[in-house]
DNA sequence: GTCTATAGAGTGATAGAC
DNA sequence: GTCTATCACTCTATAGAC
């Protein structure tokens, strides 16, 4: 037999996937095996501690997404405007618009949070630290900036949470073009 | 036998609690049971429609308590600064200060959204709806008073996912204080 | 006897683990 | 694929209030 590896990456994407849409408990074996064509016995063997380590390694997956596309960009561009609009690049293609929504939000808020609490916190820990550094190289104040940051992440999360309640992806663009200004981005790109 | 019938209100308030805590998929009838003190038997006589019929009650009193302790006030008070301070109180009072999540917000995310789609989607909107018709009242232009009032609801979500994913209260009330500011209310109360 | 509330054994289906 | 546990749910039986 021995088909070719499917690579990880793309395994947990389209994992990724399935817990987005049903979440922790919601994403059954089943689904995740029909999703990626996979045998019971793939799964175990690719995962071992089974559904737990799969969404671990799938928040993880996403971590590093964001690490290199979002947290980077705002800890290193040298010049901070450009790294914050990067970062509203990035989201709006991430999460497709509003069409996506966001995994670790998701986990964050039913028990599943209590099984991965600590990569959660890290994920919009940083998130807020790096965006904060880089308003501060922009020109705010520390405090300000901290708090501008935050404000950012939540705003993103809540509109996510918004334009599906909703099913209209134009909350989140208004929302992101919001932050823009808020953000000190010119409007528009 | 027969017991003193349970106060509906209180029975919707407890599975509330656990749907909560677990998500649509992950409040089990079993935990559903414990935590009400009812057999399968009384469940199914207070809710023939099993499980969803829960859910959909559930939503049903929640949306019920908004309308009553927030949107009534929003669209009634004589005083539409006044009723965007009830707004902000009950928001805070309800949400216990971010220690409790959204209910609704977390159906939303996940799939059982689409059983829910419609009661999500009134919730939301009438909360927007409102708090727009009281910005507007309060001297905002029309266009402007929508997107403030949808930009109020979504930092609410959002701080409440936020504040739970860093188990940090501090960021639901440095949401509200934000809040406040930005619907032109005096700081604090 | 009727109605309401209760308990819980038992259903087939499906869960995740291995 | 096989395992056991658990899922949502059905159904029968029974209690007491009327």
């Amino acid at each position: 037999m021995r088909r070719i590896a499917p690579e990880r990456a793309d395994l947990l994407a389209i994992v990724a996937e399935v817990f987005r849409e049903h979440g922790y408990e919601g994403a059954s074996l089943a689904l995740i095996g029909a999703a990626t064509r996979l045998g019971k016995g793939s799964l175990y063997h690719f995962f071992p501690g089974g559904k737990e380590e799969m969404a671990r390694a799938v928040i993880a997956h996403i971590d590093g997404w964001f690490e290199d596309n979002v947290f980077a960009p705002l800890r290193d561009s040298p010049d901070p405007r450009g790294g914050i609009e990067h970062m509203i690049e990035a989201t709006d293609s991430y999460f497709r618009s509003g069409r996506r929504v966001c995994l670790i939000g998701a986990f964050a808020l039913d028990e599943s949070r209590d099984l991965f609490a600590d990569q959660i916190r890290s994920y919009f820990g940083r998130w807020v630290v790096h965006l904060a550094g880089a308003l501060e190289r922009s020109g705010h104040r520390p405090g300000e900036a901290s708090e501008l940051a935050e404000e950012a992440v939540a705003a993103i999360q809540g509109a996510l949470t918004l334009a599906r309640a909703a099913n209209d992806l134009d909350v989140f663009s208004r929302a992101l073009r919001r932050l823009r200004l808020r953000l000190g981005l010119p409007a528009k790109t």
